[in-house]
DNA sequence: GTTAACTGTAAACGGTGTAAACTGGAGGTT
DNA sequence: AACCTCCAGTTTACACCGTTTACAGTTAAC
């Protein structure tokens, strides 16, 4: 039925997805201008009319989720892009500069990022094999450990129902060839992760006094808790003077 | 002009009063069964017309301002019953209790949870003078202090900038009477808040593998880190048990 | 007993998401 | 080159939303 589909017959599906990607853009922008996304708005925007919409998207809800994960790709793009402001050499630079990057466009965008990271509806987010923002993080934690080989529990010294999950986690990153001995690098890898997520989120969110959020006095503090886990206590003083110049910009 | 209000004449206020309780009761079941709430839906609900809920908030957006006050409340209230099931000679029991109904009352209730907790409009909340959820975790910390007297940092130990914070702290905690060489433990307080908020906004929107937030083991890790610093290293293996036995109620 | 204040309704406005029917034109097929 | 199918888009319509206005009934207060 289906033929092979050639140069000239792709024409379709470009032209539907060069729409739909601007579809998306027009409701990123809207999002961040007027707080929310409409139909309405979103076709005005375009010069169309609201139902035209429900070409590209089933749903209100599948419109927004389509910018959520539209959002996690940038996020994870410029996380990417700051780690590789760093060294190659230099993976606690990198890890610590994706970080920063992480909490700055957090704290500049406060609804997006509560669309993506504090959402209780759209989670599809995480199905994405795409590189989202986890990827990132966890492929950042491999390279740190790479270099400098911080200690990794065993999985016989945790407990049992933990070290089942750590067989076979279902987390955003590329286990293919870690060994057994190593998946206790995965429970590192979830607790700094939630460590960073919910300082973050505390922040973006104010729930705490709003000078600690404007000079940095947590988040600079759970960064130096890494410290110790991680194996970087003698990188401190270049770490942190690394972190200050970071959050500077 | 206004003369001493009599018993009898409190009648007009006192009804009024009632009916914004059955507004806002009804408003918090909406939000419970259908994940919203709707002005219609409310009066709906109380057999009158939407309108008329202008009589009792000034729009949409106080009504749901007066929902999470009123969820904050009530979670105050689970909390503080939560603490009193422990010993009031046992702080760390008392906290403990605390903080695991916290996170078992935000992981059965995201909706109201994510109201109250991660809402970029509604954040008024922290400026109520009634015993929100804050000013019950810092009068446990407090609590806790006073028995064990885990060492606290001086004002002159920390960044300059954050101890000018300290010393005249916008925190939910009752400060009068505590001397300057023990404003770091506000800064304590901070941290710790930090970790629970945190711990428990990872879990309750589910941005780590759905088993741990299961089984608790992130939760469980997190409130053990904090015995260090909080000088409860001694009672770990006590309170270890104590926290299995509140999770599994 | 009069009056003023309060509680509620009805109607209406502009906005929302969504479904259905319809139309023009461009894409793919022969 | 001609056909025809499919697809992007419009129009119309529906039910719902928050909000405003004008109005009426009750009831507390003087």
């Amino acid at each position: 039925m289906t033929t092979a589909p050639t140069s000239a017959s792709s024409t379709r599906a470009q032209t539907h997805a060069a729409t739909t990607a601007r579809i998306v853009a027009a409701a990123r922008t809207l999002l961040v201008n007027r707080g929310e996304v409409t139909l309405r708005a979103v076709a005005r925007e375009l010069g169309m009319t609201a139902p035209a919409l429900y070409r590209y998207a089933a749903s209100h809800e599948e419109l927004v989720r389509m910018v959520a994960i539209s959002i996690d790709t940038d996020v994870a793009e410029r996380i990417t892009g700051a780690a590789d402001g760093q060294p190659a050499d230099d993976p606690a630079g990198r890890l610590i500069a994706a970080a920063v990057e992480f909490r700055q466009w957090a704290l500049d965008n406060r609804e997006e990022f509560s669309l993506v990271f504090t959402n209780v509806d759209v989670d599809c987010v995480d199905e994405v094999s795409s590189p989202g923002t986890g990827m990132i993080f966890s492929a950042l934690l491999f390279e740190l450990w790479e270099k400098y080989r911080f200690p990794i529990p065993a999985l016989t010294d945790l407990e049992p129902g933990l070290a089942t999950i750590l067989r076979d986690p279902q987390v955003p990153a590329d286990l293919t060839g870690v060994p057994e001995e190593m998946r206790g690098l995965v429970w590192i890898l979830e607790r700094a992760w939630s460590r960073l997520y919910g300082t973050v989120t505390l922040e973006v969110f104010r729930h705490i006094d709003p000078r600690i959020v404007d000079e940095a006095h947590l988040f600079r503090a759970m960064i130096e808790d890494q410290a110790a886990p991680l194996g970087l206590v003698d990188e401190l003083p270049r770490l942190r003077t690394l972190i200050r110049d970071l959050l500077a910009r």
